[in-house]
RNA sequence: GGCCCCGUAGCUCAGCAUGGACAGAGCGGCGGCCUUCUAAGCCGUAGGUCGUGGGUUCAAAUCCCACCGGGGCCGCCA
């Protein structure tokens, strides 16, 4: 017994299966349409109209012949075609109270939550600059979902994927090549260290598409095409611009850039050699470029710490997609198995997902959109694509672990991408790990009025706004603590200030940020939980035990509220893993605290009469035992004071 | 043009998959509450043609169709 909802719903059933024996009539299934009931009728219902009106009056039936054999049903009432339930309150209570107190931190697993073998990928930001506000949203969710998954008793694997071949590197790893020193010095200044490399890469970008925009330039002045010439220019400038920002962040180190880029005469040739070097292995051009992501990864790690973030696993896309011969092995088997389906456009080769999913009829099994594009798997120079490289890390998970389900979080703008990748995967014989393949996908998340751009250097980090959060918590907390105190108390607020306010939207809707709500730390925020949960402790700190307790005979309004919820919890928790909706949790346990406080405000608990009391004090536990378990499942840090 | 997501109170969002009784929170507004377990709180109040129009149903914010508005994707980028 492990769910007070699910021993009530056991009455029920018991209830509609009386009830068909008096009526003659089957009406079980009536059990799947449990309804919550205006307060006023009782705490559930069953809409029954068709049966009220075919049979009449079955109150009297049920009160008379059926309530008596029930335990945990009181009354019932029929309103309206539906069928009123209300619950025996002191038994459900006993039975509230005993299962959180034996479960304790466990309370809220059931036969309903998913167990197995789940491997999550998640956030992934490519390792040339900081982490901005939409890898948080990315890191916050994939991490709740596998503590959520971890708290049912599944096995998780949590994956970081580095995506070390993309088209990035090259610009960092040159950029790094010519201002290593510089870099190295800002390091051991402190700063930290993917700050640097992501002014390293902007630059070398930056300098790189400045001298292209200009050859370009100078053919179409040559050939008199003055107009196509000025959009060009004006382009141009903006990424003199952007160099000119960031001369203003670090202007020793962006003058090195410029000075040791100038050098090399075609840097977007140079840009394209690097590249190519880097994925055929070149010892020198990986050693450089490897440098440069750890540098990163390095700071990446000190960042998501801070969110109370951890990995398992970070996988190198050139080791466990191209080293491995992993990219070959797709090509090879893909153009065996699906031959006709894999084609030479131009010397490129391109595997014609779209006519494949049509031929197939693939869209419900592999629940893909009805749009499928075609996929280039290799470019005419013969390099591959990131898609390429994604089926070949596909492949290693198959290979390396056994899952029923991989999640990878990705953004909703690769909805594409990860079809044709099901799909690849499909047609080289691999169905199964097709579908098991999940695209935990969410929407982009915005500055408002402002679009974000890592290259140009216009986006807010999540260091930034982890320290802007910390200070604004730590203009409320300074005066009640001592320094380290104060310190170690505004984080964790931060903490929990963005990681509720990331979960707090469905990941299916655009995020527009703004500070004010990341930062809100009233009702409908992290720090209103953890003033809650600051509350309960505040009460228990000062009893000695949990004292034994019997249930009162009159029991307040919000008491049997709180009860009659934290009853649901399991439910909760089970709904929210099967379906992975974070968004359920959330929205519980801010019912739950708005309760609680309107609770606390009303009746005390330490200062109640003898009975009362001791049964005060345990709903009050109970209440701290669900919210300190639902915020560890959501990583919202728990605190003793606040 | 095709495909995906979204449209609910001034603002930010729950609710929609599995249709049910007067559509819920927070922010902001207005008015109150700190000699009593932390006021990051609580109480009260105002605020809604659930984008629009049809359809299905005893019953539609929820399902179906059309349309309108916003975002994303349709690269030899990731």
């Amino acid at each position: 017994m492990n769910s007070p909802y699910d021993e009530l719903i056991k009455d029920v059933r018991k209830l509609l299966e009386l009830l068909s024996a008096e009526i003659n009539k089957d009406v079980t299934a009536y059990v799947n349409n449990v309804i919550r009931a205006p307060s006023q009728y009782g705490y559930i219902a069953l809409p029954m109209h068709s049966i009220i009106r075919e049979y009449g009056d079955i109150g009297n039936i049920i009160k008379d012949k059926i309530l008596p054999k029930l335990k945990l049903i009181d009354n019932v009432s029929l309103i309206n075609g539906y069928l009123n339930i209300s619950v025996n309150i002191a038994e459900y209570t006993n039975i509230v109270l005993r299962i959180i107190n034996s479960l304790g931190e466990k309370y809220g697993i059931s036969e309903k939550c998913p167990v197995g073998n789940y491997i999550i990928e998640h956030t992934s930001a490519n390792p040339a600059k900081p982490m901005h506000i939409g890898h948080g949203r990315n890191a916050v969710l994939g991490d709740s979902l596998a503590r959520l998954l971890r708290f049912c008793g599944a096995s998780v694997r949590v994956h970081f994927y580095v995506n070390d071949c993309g088209d990035q590197m090259p610009y960092v790893g040159i950029g790094y090549y010519v201002a290593k020193d510089t870099v190295v010095k800002r390091v051991n200044e402190g700063v930290k260290p993917d700050e640097v490399i992501g002014i390293v890469y902007s630059v070398t970008y930056a300098v790189s598409e400045i001298k292209r925009l200009s050859k370009q330039i100078e053919q179409l002045s040559n050939e008199g095409k003055y107009d196509e010439a000025n959009k060009l220019i004006s382009e141009r400038d903006e990424w003199v611009s952007v160099i000119n920002n960031f001369m203003e962040k670090d202007k020793e180190l962006t003058e090195v850039l410029l000075k040791g880029l100038g050098r090399f005469e075609d840097l977007p040739l140079m840009v394209k050699q690097w590249s190519r070097n880097y994925e055929e292995g070149d010892e020198y051009v990986r050693k450089v470029i490897r440098e440069a992501i750890d540098l990163v990864l390095r700071g990446f790690r000190v960042t998501l710490d801070r969110l109370g973030i951890s990995f398992d696993s970070w996988d190198f896309e050139s080791e466990v997609a191209v080293d491995n011969g992993g990219v070959f092995r797709v090509i090879n088997e893909l153009s065996r198995k699906a031959q006709q389906y894999v084609e030479r456009d131009n010397g490129a080769l391109v595997f014609r997902a779209d006519k494949y999913v049509q031929d197939l009829k693939l869209w419900d099994e592999l629940k893909l959109p009805k749009y499928i594009p075609k996929a280039t798997l290799l470019r005419s120079d013969g390099t591959s694509l990131y898609l390429t490289r994604d089926i070949a890390y596909a492949l290693w998970y198959w290979d390396n672990f056994k899952f029923d389900k991989l999640i990878r979080v990705i953004g909703s703008e690769q909805a594409h991408p990860q079809a044709q990748l099901r799909l690849a995967l499909y047609a080289m014989g691999y169905q199964e790990l097709a579908r098991r393949l999940i695209h935990y996908s969410y929407e982009m998340v915005n500055l408002a009025g402002m679009k974000m751009s890592g290259r140009k250097g216009v986006y807010v980090s999540l260091d930034d706004l982890l320290n802007e959060a910390k200070s604004r918590v730590m203009d409320i907390v300074r005066s009640r603590f001592s320094p380290e105190e104060a310190d170690k108390v505004a984080e964790a607020v931060a903490v929990g200030a963005i990681r509720y306010s990331f979960l707090s939207v469905s990941p299916n809707k655009p995020l527009t940020f703004s500070w004010d709500k990341v930062l809100n730390l009233r009702q409908n925020s992290g720090p209103f939980i953890q003033y809650t949960y600051v509350r309960t402790n505040g009460i228990l700190d000062k009893v000695t035990e949990i004292p034994k307790a019997q249930i009162p005979s009159n029991i307040a309004n919000e008491e049997r509220e709180l009860i009659l919820m934290l009853g649901e919890y399991p439910e909760i928790i089970a709904k929210a893993a099967q379906e992975l909706r974070l968004e359920y949790i959330i929205d519980y346990i801010n019912k739950l605290s708005l309760l609680f406080n309107s609770y606390y405000e009303k009746y005390p608990v330490l200062n109640a009469e003898p009975g009362v009391r001791e049964f005060r004090i345990n709903l009050v536990n109970a209440v701290k035992t669900v919210l300190g378990n639902a915020m560890n499942i959501l990583g919202i840090p728990r605190l003793r004071r606040m």
